[in-house]
RNA sequence: GGGCGAAUAGCUCAGUUGGUUCAGAGCGCCUGCCUUACACGCAGGAAGUCGGGGGUUCGAAUCCCUCUUCGCCCACCA
């Protein structure tokens, strides 16, 4: 009696599954991590998008793989926690605003900066979730109960505590230096922030008359002639030879005729240009040095915005032109008066706003800067030493180098919209008192004066350093602190592995003496088939939730996992979505069909395979759970290596191939026998295998496959599993146990046997090919067993061969005459195929004694190695040992063959 | 200028410590099938001197050297 008990459509719909699924997950607080859970914990926080963002393919990669890592740890026991939350994203959410009053007419100035800050708060609560509402539609299963911002009250204690913490210990400090500015966001910008990027510049050659020198002129080499106006020397290397009479001579700088020193500086290169370098000390990191070493003058002749300006050094015609038309206007005034030697084609590195694009400004002004080195020994040394590891490990040398290189880092940013530099200056008090408060004074704790607040705000990567910490609670010992930090798993990508991830693991061993994560994982970047990244300005992107609207989530989930290797790229092509994600559908469709069948095979009542009989599992049964029990071990061994598409496309191949193709076909012929038992009675008896015992293990392989590849494509698995027989309401498989194999494993030994019936299918098969055969016809063949344990394996698989035959359009009958197949052609010539050859057992004897003699030498070698004293002194002793590992394993395997040979019956 | 990575079938990519199962997968292509789970499917098939060259080894897609091409990161030659 089989009862078709769900009435499933042939395709599976994922619209009408994952967002109901979604809700009982939620619901259900299954994504919710206990602080009283008696379970190791396992942490991952996510990398909090900006406030503003909206998912990409990025993000999708990046939270995909972060839900796989968790949903896999929460299954096998661990009180898994994944912290959601957004970023405030200082520069990035200010421009985002500041572009929408732009449309008003307005700019923040216009509005002030109370009202301002009023309309980024407005803004980021009406739009601020939609990342996260994004993240469910695929699948994430963030714990939504801990969802945090950066600017929280709570998280914004944590960075005022940390600032003043530092402030403190003496790391913070006032800086008077060049730093990089964006003339368009007019604010600074850390060494992070500033991207380098080749471009096709030119080099211009100008000539500063010189009084008094050895020549009337000299001739300096720049790419920026408008910072010309701001030169105070003319500096060479005191070691170049051909310019020594120049030092302490003066040039004048061309345009404003100003007198300027000729110095001598180990900075200059003599090997770049003529040897002469005009000095800007007020535009350039290394002129400013310069400048501080020859105590030169450093004025500023632009500003903020990018503009000429200066009461002596800028000329009216100049006067007010923006940094580049004044570049243009310069060179042609060079030429007019013939100062201008040549102009050459230079490809250099360029600094650009990493939000804007903007050129960054190398600019002179006050910043607060962090002392990172003492922040960076413990980093480096958890790095060293293991406490924390890269995977892919090739990252861990970049990471080293900055570390070693670390350079102090500039946290104020001339913007509003972030935390404000807790630090306060009484007005009154001589000198002026200037304190970091964790409170807001009301007034000088010194003499009651007014206090003023620094107006700047902080990096934002200064409170998301923050995030493994404060997010639990800090600096309160919250339950959530103890019990969730350190945390384990950090996904991410490699582009802020020094904004972010680098900085996080300084903040952990500072503030709280402890990593904040034990692994980083670092993944790819998602490209388009030019291998250009994917990007709104480019054009070439992947909306996720078009894909989810076109092929369901577990497809967008499916091609990210499978279709990326650790730490590669991934490739996606944005004009072919079918070719990019169809492999993920068609896969969720096959697990649904493979659930309709089974499903519609099943009695009310399904045995356990544990309480099974042994003895009533036939070959292909045994085979299948033997092919399960591989699959769960490499499966969960990929997974704890991070290789994700490894275990994806292992658990993708037992469920396809070995599951769908070859056992649930074979088993057919049994469980129709059970379900027309008249029909049953004509037939031979079978050897073994009734349908219950197939129904046991198709519902085994079945709910273990699902549970296996439920952290990849949680709806899919979710919504079969809950039809299995025996499923409560509440049972899910989110929270579902995480398969492991018997520690006493049952002795299947049925690899040899079934790929012999798998061999001799193929061989059927392969008739029609090669026959051109016309579907349909009767091919009568007699497999010829020649030892005692394939006729067992073949007598009980008699209507396995046969109904495997049929799926290749063949009519095979169980073979009653000769040794071979016979097939009728359509012109009603016979041909004859000896079918015997596929399990010839002199065959099969030649191939066994083949690998045996090239495992002989194979072995031959080995010990020639082993015993080459060379070798055994020179090699590494763990080298060694594996090779005399590998020479036993080469060993037992010589004798599995000779065993096998000798079963086989062969010489 | 330094460092790192990649190059395998038409496309996108696997291939873990060199060794039977290594030359693979998905898509695409060719042939035939609506076989009562699935045409988002089934069966069969064609297709690669593993970027070039050299080396180590009994044995190399895998290790070493070198060249070519592409990509990334870092760097104050203006």
């Amino acid at each position: 009696m089989t009862a078709t008990r769900f009435d499933l459509s042939p395709q599976y719909d994922p619209h009408a599954v994952e967002r109901p699924l979604y809700r009982r997950w939620v619901e259900r607080g299954v994504f919710t991590a206990r602080v009283d859970s008696p379970k190791p914990p396992y942490v991952i926080v996510i990398p909090p998008p900006n406030v503003t963002a909206v998912l990409h393919m990025g993000q999708g990669l990046n939270n995909v793989t972060q839900d796989v890592l968790i949903r896999f740890e929460r299954m096998r026991g661990r009180e898994a926690l994944w912290l959601p939350g957004t970023d405030h994203a200082g520069i990035a959410t200010q421009n985002v605003v500041e572009r929408i009053i732009a449309t008003e007419g307005k700019s923040r100035f216009d509005l002030g900066r109370e009202a301002f800050v009023a309309r980024v708060w407005a803004f980021v609560k009406e739009t601020g979730a939609t990342i996260l509402e994004q993240l469910k539609v695929i699948g994430a299963s963030c714990d939504w109960t801990r969802t945090r911002f950066t600017l929280d009250p709570a998280y914004s204690r944590a960075v005022r505590d940390v600032f003043v913490t530092l402030w403190e210990e003496g790391l913070i400090y006032r800086g008077h230096r060049v730093i990089h500015w964006c003339p368009r966001c007019l604010t600074a910008l850390s060494d992070e922030e500033a991207e380098s990027k080749d471009i096709d510049g030119k080099l211009y050659f100008i000539r500063y008359h010189v009084e008094g020198g050895p020549k009337p002129y000299l001739t300096v080499a720049t790419t920026r002639p408008e910072t010309m106006l701001g030169d105070t020397a003319v500096a060479v290397n005191p070691k170049d030879p051909r310019h020594r009479g120049f030092v302490g001579k003066v040039a004048r700088v061309p345009i404003i005729d100003l007198p300027v020193p000729i110095i001598a500086d180990e900075a200059v290169e003599p090997g770049f240009g003529t040897g002469f370098v005009k000095v800007t000390p007020a535009h350039d990191a290394t002129d400013f040095e310069i400048g501080l070493r020859h105590k030169l003058e450093m004025p500023l002749v632009m500003t903020e915005d990018g503009r000429m300006e200066h009461p002596t050094r800028v000329p009216k015609t100049l006067a007010d032109l923006d940094r580049f038309d004044a570049r243009e206007k310069i060179v042609d005034m060079l030429k007019e008066r013939g100062l201008l030697e040549k102009v050459e084609p230079h490809r250099h590195a360029v600094r650009h706003c990493y939000r804007c694009d903007t050129v960054v400004e190398p600019r002179l002004s006050d910043q607060w800067f962090v002392k990172m080195k003492p922040l960076a020994q413990p980093a480096l040394e958890a790095y060293r030493t293991g406490a924390i590891r890269l995977v892919p490990e090739r990252w861990g040398a970049t990471y080293e180098h900055w570390m070693e290189n670390i350079r102090d880092w500039n946290i104020s940013r001339q913007l509003w919209w972030g935390h404000r530099i807790p630090v306060f200056t009484c007005t009154k008090c001589v000198p002026p008192r200037q304190w970091a408060d964790r409170e807001d004074p009301k007034a000088c704790p010194e003499c009651g004066g007014p206090v003023e607040q620094d107006p700047d705000v902080l990096d934002t990567w200064f409170s998301s350093w923050l995030w493994p910490f404060a997010t639990l609670g800090w600096p309160d010992e919250t339950p959530d602190l103890k019990r969730f930090y350190p945390g384990h798993t950090l996904v991410t990508a490699p582009e802020i592995l020094f904004f972010w991830v680098a900085r996080m693991i300084m903040a952990g061993y500072h503030f709280r003496a402890d990593r904040p994560f034990a692994t980083v994982y670092l993944h790819g970047t998602v490209r388009d088939t030019q291998h250009r990244k994917m990007s709104k300005s480019l054009g070439n992107g992947i909306d996720p939730l078009d894909v989810v609207g076109k092929f369901g989530a577990d497809a967008l989930r499916w091609t990210t996992i499978a279709g990326v290797s650790l730490g590669s790229d991934l490739i996606l092509d944005p004009n072919d979505l079918e070719t990019t994600f169809a492999p993920g559908r068609n896969f969720a469709n096959k697990l649904w069909n493979i659930g309709r069948f089974i499903l519609a095979q099943l009695p009310e009542r399904v045995q356990s395979i544990s309480n099974l009989d042994p003895s009533r599992l036939a070959l292909a049964d045994r085979w299948i759970l033997g092919q399960a029990y591989k699959t769960i071990v490499a499966a969960t061994e990929h997974l704890e290596a991070f290789r994700l598409d490894e275990a994806a496309k292992t658990c993708f191949e037992f469920a396809w191939s070995d599951l769908a193709d070859w056992y649930v076909e074979a088993v057919k012929p049994r469980l129709a026998a059970a379900a027309s038992p008249s029909a049953a009675a004509q037939r031979a008896p079978a050897a073994s295998g009734d349908a219950a015992a197939a129904q046991a293990v198709l519902v085994f392989c079945f709910d273990t496959v699902l549970r296996l590849l439920h952290p990849v494509v949680p709806f899919i698995t979710e919504e079969l599993w809950q039809k299995l027989p025996g499923r409560q309401p509440e049972d899910l498989l989110a929270v579902a146990a995480w398969p492991t194999v018997p520690a006493a494993l049952p002795k299947l030994r049925a690899d040899f046997e079934f790929a012999r019936v798998q061999e001799a299918i193929s061989k059927i098969r392969a008739i029609r090919a090669e026959y051109r055969v016309a579907p349909k016809t009767r091919v009568a063949a007699t497999i010829k067993p020649r030892t005692e344990l394939i006729r067992a394996a073949f007598d009980g698989e008699r209507d396995t061969i046969v109904r495997l035959a049929q799926l290749s359009e063949l009519q095979f009958d169980g073979g009653l005459r000769g040794t071979g197949a016979h097939a009728v052609l359509a012109d009603g010539s016979e041909v004859f195929v000896a079918l015997s050859d596929a399990i010839d057992v002199q065959q099969e004897c030649r191939r066994l004694s083949g690998e045996l003699t090239r495992l002989e030498q194979q072995l031959a070698g080995l010990a020639a190695k082993l015993t080459n004293q060379q070798f055994v002194a020179r090699a590494p002793a763990e080298v060694v040992a594996k090779e005399r590992e590998k020479e036993r394993a080469w060993r037992d395997q010589r004798q599995v063959l000779a065993d096998k040979l000798k079963s086989l019956g062969c010489s």
